[in-house]
DNA sequence: ATGAAGATCCGG
DNA sequence: CGGATCTTCATT
C-alpha cells in the first residue's frame, strides 16, 4: 500500500504490491478496457489524467497528455505520414503508437478512435508511484519530480522503446490503465509542436508539481 | 541517393 | 541556446 502525497496532503491510498501489480486492497482498481478508448481523442486525454499507467514493474499517475487528431491536425502523424494512417486503419483502439523523436527519445502514444474521429493521446508526464528505484536505474538518482516530467523522460523511466509499438498493453499481465482521480484538470495548448499551437489539446492535472516545464 | 523535418532533453 | 541522432517521406 502506497500513500500518495498530492500538494502536500496525504491523499489518495493507493494499491500498490512489490510485484507492481495494482491490485485489491480494499479499493477495487477499475482496469480501463476498449470502450474508454472508443471516443474522441480530446475527451480520452481530459479523462485519463490522474489514471494510473501500469507498465512491467512501474507505474505512475497520468498527470500530463496531449490530444491529436487523425483528421485535420496538422500536428499529428496522420497529417503527413502515410504510415501513420495505416497504423490507425490497422491497428485496435488501445494500442501502442510509440515512435523516435529526434533519433533521440521515444514517445508513447495510445490509439483512440472515437465517432467523433480516431487520433492519438500522448503521455507526456507521470507521477511516479512504483518502481522509483528502477526508474532512477534508468535515469540516474534524481528528484522523483523530474523522472517522468516530459514525454521523453517517461519513456526511459518506464523502458518503453520502438519494441512496444504497435502492441496491446491495456489487458496486459504486467501493463494497463486503471481508473483514478484527480485535483482537477487544467486545458492549455500543445507544447512544442510546430503546428497547430493554437489547439487546447494540452491537459494536466492543477496544480500537480510533476508535469513538464 | 540524398535531404529535411521533427510531439525532446541536457548541458554550457 | 545548440547538438545529438534516427525514422519517415518526398524529391532527384
Amino acid at each position: 500500500m502506497v500513500v500518495l502525497r498530492v500538494m502536500g496532503f496525504f491523499l489518495l491510498p493507493w494499491p500498490c504490491s512489490q510485484e507492481w501489480r495494482p491490485r485489491g486492497s480494499g479499493i477495487p482498481m477499475e482496469r480501463l478496457t476498449a470502450p474508454f478508448f472508443e471516443r474522441h481523442p480530446v475527451t480520452c486525454s481530459r479523462e485519463l489524467i490522474g489514471c494510473l499507467f501500469q507498465w512491467k514493474g512501474c507505474s505512475g499517475r497520468i498527470v500530463e497528455t496531449e490530444a491529436y487528431t487523425a483528421e485535420g491536425d496538422p500536428a499529428c502523424h496522420t497529417f503527413f505520414r502515410p504510415g501513420a494512417r495505416r497504423f490507425v486503419e490497422e491497428h485496435a483502439v488501445g494500442t501502442a503508437y510509440v515512435y523516435l523523436n529526434y533519433g533521440v527519445h521515444w514517445l508513447f502514444n495510445i490509439l483512440v478512435k472515437g465517432p467523433g474521429g480516431a487520433g492519438f493521446v500522448l503521455f507526456r508526464a507521470l507521477e511516479p508511484v512504483c518502481g522509483i528505484e528502477t526508474m532512477m536505474e534508468r535515469r540516474g538518482r534524481m528528484d522523483p519530480r523530474h523522472l517522468c516530467s516530459g514525454p521523453g523522460k517517461l519513456t526511459k523511466s518506464l523502458g518503453i522503446t520502438g519494441a512496444n509499438h504497435g502492441t496491446a498493453f491495456l489487458d496486459g499481465p504486467e501493463t494497463g490503465i486503471f481508473r483514478g482521480s484527480n485535483l482537477g484538470v487544467v486545458e492549455g495548448e500543445r507544447i512544442g509542436i510546430s503546428r497547430a499551437r493554437e489547439l487546447p489539446w494540452r491537459f494536466h492535472e492543477r496544480g500537480n508539481a510533476h508535469v513538464s516545464r
